[in-house]
RNA sequence: CGGGGCGUAGCGCAGUCUGGUAGCGCACAUGCUUCGGGAGCAUGGGGUCGGAGGUUCAAAUCCUCUCGCCCCGACCA
């Protein structure tokens, strides 16, 4: 490709409404350009490097024995209704209704119609295993779209979907995902874990979530420095094999504190570490149920652990009015002690004695409280959030490091949570009837490549992994009115062409300084500069973008010596 | 949806408080010089000041309504 009959409109300034990196240089790089909040077009640059992550993602799914289709955007509503989700799924549906009235919406997954051509085809156990799977545009018209293609409400995502006849067979299906994901990530060139994740609330099944690791990832996760266990912080077990509870040396004793309401100002009012207090939080749940969770001070509550415990939808902190009727005294002084409603402790707790609470009035803690002597806790679990340093659950030596992820792809075990509410049913060797066993696996297309982009960028622009980049090779002709630097510049350009690289031809007439800030910008793996200077000995130079590492190639060898390269890089 | 902020040329912004002929930088076009890290000079084109209504002799500026966008929260690939 020439570069002057190309559309690579780049920006010099950051727009003013991109916030995050991958979003900056997207937009700067002339990938994607906005069309509405969370809708963009791609650009011919951008779209090269999402199909070929689209082909990375493809290869990997038919190798694993999944059947690619394509099911359509626009659903009816028949069939959501069908699955209960119609009801369900709130705001973030979009939907509309077709010239007769009809009620549609956008596909923003597709169980629903994955199910229903399946249970229309599939009769025997002898057709399964199956797998399909699709790369499409989904629509989901999200609260807050945000950083580009990070959040988008229109975006492309692989969807695929297993149906097996037992447990068994769909815990194999899931496996099988589980690694291609693996080899997906892998192929792309990126740093990422595989994590346990909260299932949420379909209960008894497993999920994991594939984090590419970027410091400005929404998600925090945790994994052992010794063994393979990772998870999501919201899912990170925390197990104590043995807790002693201390004996009681301190009398229980009521103090003034004026004004002291958080941890950190009552622990630097009576002078002690956060670690030697308790704090008290005022949960309420879906159920309308108001419990007091007992948390070491310094630790901080996970409120899915807490959910999933008491067999809620959710579990967050109670309102102002629902504090002061709870425990008396206003938000801040909130104890164990004389309190009416079920207490239930993080099981860290279990290993505290003479430490301080709340005193359920105004301006009023406890010292030297303890356990059972002063209160009681109706239930230890496990409650709290996992922090870097908590010993690994799996292994007995391991520790938790903590990281920042990004979430780009997700494999989750269904089970017949759809294929029951649809009725999808085969005929077993025995000719019974058996509801299939389903497991979900998405992929999201456009933010994994924001991802990488998140990955590999440094000051001057994007330094996108090979397997990803749109052009392979950048042919950056110095001066394109000097006669022997043109010459050259298009032999080399013809014979990676013939060698099958991907390569820009930058046969702009421009200054160099343009064209070295844009291609840094963009990011090219592999710069050829081809200057007069160094033609005059017959060499052109070679940039590697990633390391900034240069050499000089004698002109007669560098399209092969690139080629070679490109191959190196692809093959990882 | 709650809280905060912003809409002025393709991009980045000033001008709004205190009403008086719409500006700057970049980009774009033309010419000359320049040419290995975002050049210089000159000339030029491009704006319903997000939209509607109102106040006024006069509105980007004041008032009312409205639309869009961004950031922080709950959700998710």
């Amino acid at each position: 490709m020439r570069y002057t009959q190309y559309l690579l409109p780049t920006l010099k300034e950051n727009p003013a409404d991109a916030e995050v990196i991958s979003h900056q240089l997207m937009m700067r790089a002339g990938m994607i350009r906005k069309v509405a909040a969370g809708v963009y077009s791609y650009m011919p640059f951008g779209l090269r490097s999402i199909r070929k992550m689209e082909q990375i993602i493809r290869e990997e799914m038919n190798k694993a024995g999944a059947i690619e289709c394509l099911m359509p955007m626009a659903n009816p509503a028949e069939l959501w209704q069908e699955s209960g989700r119609w009801e369900k799924y709130g705001k973030e549906l979009l939907r509309f209704k077709d010239r007769k009235e009809t009620d549609f919406c956008m596909g923003p997954t597709h169980e629903e119609v994955v199910t229903d051509i399946v249970r229309n085809t599939v009769k025997s156990y002898k057709q399964l295993p199956l797998n399909l799977y699709q790369i499409q545009t989904k629509f989901r018209d999200e609260i807050r779209p945000r950083f580009g293609l990070m959040r988008g409400r229109e975006f492309i995502m692989k969807d695929a979907y297993s149906f097996d006849l037992d447990d068994a067979g769909a815990d194999a299906s899931y496996s099988k995902m589980y690694q291609a994901y693996r080899n997906i990530f892998n192929r792309c060139g990126l740093k990422f874990r595989a994590v346990e994740a909260d299932s949420g609330a379909i209960g008894g099944s497993f999920s994991h979530e594939f984090m590419v690791l970027a410091e400005s990832g929404e998600d925090a996760i945790v994994s052992c420095d010794a063994c393979e266990y990772a998870a999501n912080v919201e899912k990170a077990e925390l197990i104590y094999r043995e807790i002693a509870t201390p004996p009681a040396t301190a009398e229980l004793q009521k103090v003034d504190t004026p004004g002291q309401k958080t941890i950190e100002e009552v622990a630097s009012f009576l002078k002690i570490e956060a670690n030697k207090l308790v704090k008290t939080l005022i949960i309420q749940t879906s159920d309308d149920e108001v419990v007091a969770v007992l948390l070491r001070g310094d630790r901080e509550l996970n409120e899915i652990k807490l959910a999933n415990l008491l067999g809620a939808d959710w579990a967050l902190p109670a309102e102002e009015h629902v504090v002061k009727e709870a425990t008396g005294a206003p938000v801040g002084f909130a104890g164990p002690i004389n309190l009416k409603i079920r207490v239930i402790a993080d099981s860290e707790v279990q290993a505290m004695a003479d430490f301080v609470v709340g005193g359920n009035a105004v301006d009023i803690h406890y010292t030297g409280a303890n356990l059972g002597r002063d209160f009681e806790v109706s239930q230890f679990a496990d409650l709290r959030q996992a922090v870097a340093g908590d010993p690994c659950p799996r292994c007995d030596c391991g520790k938790f490091e903590s990281w920042r992820g990004i979430e780009v792809g997700h494999v989750f075990k269904l089970g017949t949570k759809y294929s029951e509410a649809m009725n999808a049913v085969v005929l077993d060797d025995e000719g019974k009837t058996r509801t299939l066993v389903m497991g979900c696996y998405g992929i999201g297309v456009g933010r994994t490549v924001a991802a990488a982009i998140e990955q590999n960028h440094d000051g001057h622009g994007m330094c996108l992994p090979m397997p990803l980049a749109r052009f392979q090779v950048l042919v950056s002709m110095v001066n394109p009115k000097d006669d022997a630097v043109r010459e050259a510049s298009e032999q080399l350009y013809q014979e990676l062409l013939d060698l099958g690289v991907e390569v820009l031809l930058d046969d702009r007439d421009e200054r160099p300084g343009i064209k070295f800030k844009d291609a840094d910008l963009i990011g090219v793996p592999l710069r050829l500069t081809v200057g007069a200077r160094n033609l005059k000995e017959g060499n052109v130079e070679l940039k590697v973008r990633a390391t900034g590492e240069m050499s000089l190639l004698p002109l007669a060898d560098a399209a092969k010596e690139l080629q070679r390269h490109v191959d190196a890089a692809l093959a990882g």
